[in-house]
DNA sequence: ATAAAGCGAGTAAACGCTTGCAAATTATGT
DNA sequence: ACATAATTTGCAAGCGTTTACTCGCTTTAT
């Protein structure tokens, strides 16, 4: 005996009435007599009757389902966004297909074309950039996307971020207060428009500030991994800097350890801030000081943008930077 | 000027074919003629055609898209899996679908039902287990599923996981080799079966091994965070162990921290043992040893066996228990 | 009492594709 | 050259919904 699917038809056949009725009654259409909405209440309940939402969406156009793009779902970063994208999306409705840029790089624009086929309807892209590929692409959809933790040099596009810049300096700033003339700058490739452009502009800001003269022996470019961390720290330590902004948490980690191995203590010695204030921060010992992105709500935010967006509401600001604070730890004074 | 979509109708009227020889040049159909073939090739190309995948998937009742559940992608365990699942799932074109399972308990059912009118061709689950309800209702849609990570205590869902049980017999072993006799078990919530039976299976048979009374004062119960790890040290302490078995790495480290912070020398004075060896073990003062769950290839054969089901392809085994190790980094001898 | 307006429900045409079947074309053997 | 087989194509019927249009029946106003 095969299971047979059950269809907006067996319902309008079992309630005596036509599928027109049975779609205004799922989709809470006012038309609907109060007896009958009962009626067909009822008798989907009974036949357990579960709308296709592939027909659904090829009859109306929409899937209720949105793409959303990052490089890697196991770096705390990217899933603590991904995490307020999900709630908000939830709360509105909407699936989440969830595609991880891979290593390749040419790939970017087959994701973008294999979540467009898939009818998605808006998209959150949480990579390094969007290539001008890319953008076309999407220009000659008409799906609308929205960056989440990632910056558009332009402003062309829709984006939920903090003020990177304006955060570096603080953090800066407060090492200079504290004595220190020779801070590193630890960063992940500098390509990254974050970290090369925004958070080192900050960087150069405070110092100029503080009428500290810039140095490009105490910027340095590392991967975003505990052992690169580990590995930088004899260079770190040799640039002659006491103090050291770290532009991610698990990068700041190695360099932690490898300080308080070597017998450099932290934060006596050398200060360390970091940047993400993931789980990491309490995990090390001691704890790090961060500044603290509210990286959930910025998924949050950005998704709810893109809900806006979708629904063609007015937008009344295409970049939206919302606030960040600095939390002090054990691994500055 | 709107934009028009493209449609196969398009691109088979510019080809000079029907829509059908489109369709088959698409889906790699061998009965095209290689001329044909090429001359759509083209037309497709230089009209930049995209097939809508949800009108193929209402036409061919497959979406190419699976569901994964799961409790939360910001913990590591649960995003190592996804990206194993992910990169399978990419590797045979299959979308996911992400849905976090909210607190709320009874919206697990709605969360099915969800997927299943998105029609997903399959499921994940890494959930803490299924309920009789949302069995059922997988049992009467066709929908193939298999837990990753997660346990089926009758076998009757397909599963992939390492041998629970067999793994903390291990590392009680090796403790208590190493001349403990008091060796704390501290897992998160005991109604969870992997930690409520299998882990604690485990413990209990190493302990009987060694002809070690089971006490459950040496049992603790704890939430899986840092905080609940820091705070939960001086009862672990008082107990008198002089070791712990912790079943997750968040917790582990608070136990760590609070350990050494307290001047209890780890692994000098007290040996911590760790479960799932995500990034954390590594970033920890001293870097904790863990069973290492191989939780990407988890995710990976997951899909992989998933793809099978979907495939109907004979299964030889249910449930796969894929070999565990052991790291011992320096919170142990 | 009667025309205008409103409500509730049905009809049928999309939506963009897959696919079984039949027709047309080409190749093969004699 | 002809029949037959094999290869390419086209036709058209779905797939399960949504949604303009219509239509009959009540209300409401006059």
């Amino acid at each position: 005996m095969e299971k047979k699917v059950v269809t907006i038809y067996d319902v309008a056949e079992a309630a005596n009435v036509s599928m027109a009725t049975i779609s205004r009654v799922v989709n809470g259409n006012a038309n609907v007599k109060e007896e009958t909405r009962k009626r067909v209440l009822e008798v989907i309940d009974r036949l357990n009757y579960r709308p296709n939402a592939v027909a659904r969406g090829l009859a109306s156009k929409k899937s209720t389902t949105i793409g959303v793009i990052l490089p890697d779902i196991t770096d705390l970063y990217f899933a603590s966004l991904a995490k307020g994208i999900d709630d908000v999306a939830s709360m509105y409705k909407y699936n989440i297909i969830l595609t991880s840029l891979q290593e390749s790089i040419g790939d970017e624009e087959q994701i973008l074309n294999n979540l467009l086929s898939k009818q998605v309807d808006g998209l959150i892209y949480m990579g390094k950039q969007l290539s001008k590929k890319v953008k076309r692409t999407l220009g000659s959809s008409k799906t609308p996307i929205v960056l989440a933790g990632s910056v558009d040099r332009n402003n062309e596009t829709a984006s939920v971020n903090i003020d990177f810049t304006d955060a570096v300096y603080n953090i800066i700033s407060q090492l200079v207060q504290n004595g220190h003339k020779k801070i590193a700058f630890v960063g992940g490739s500098l390509e990254n428009p974050i970290d090369g452009k925004y958070r080192l502009d900050g960087y150069k800001k405070a110092l100029k500030k503080a009428h500290i003269n810039f140095s490009s022996n105490l910027v340095f470019e590392a991967e975003y991994s505990v052992r690169a961390g580990e590995a930088i720290w004899d260079a770190v330590k040799n640039s002659g800097a006491t103090a050291a902004y770290v532009t991610e948490d698990l990068l700041a980690a190695g360099i932690l350890n490898s300080a308080m191995k070597s017998g450099t203590k932290v934060p006596e010695d050398f200060e360390i801030f970091t940047s993400n204030n993931t789980v990491l921060c309490e995990v090390t010992r001691p704890k790090m000081s961060s500044i603290e992105e509210p990286l959930y709500d910025i998924g949050a935010v950005a998704m709810r943008l893109l809900t806006k967006m979708m629904n063609q509401e007015q937008i009344d600001e295409n970049t939206v930077k919302l606030p960040y604070s600095i939390v002090k730890r054990e691994s500055t004074k």
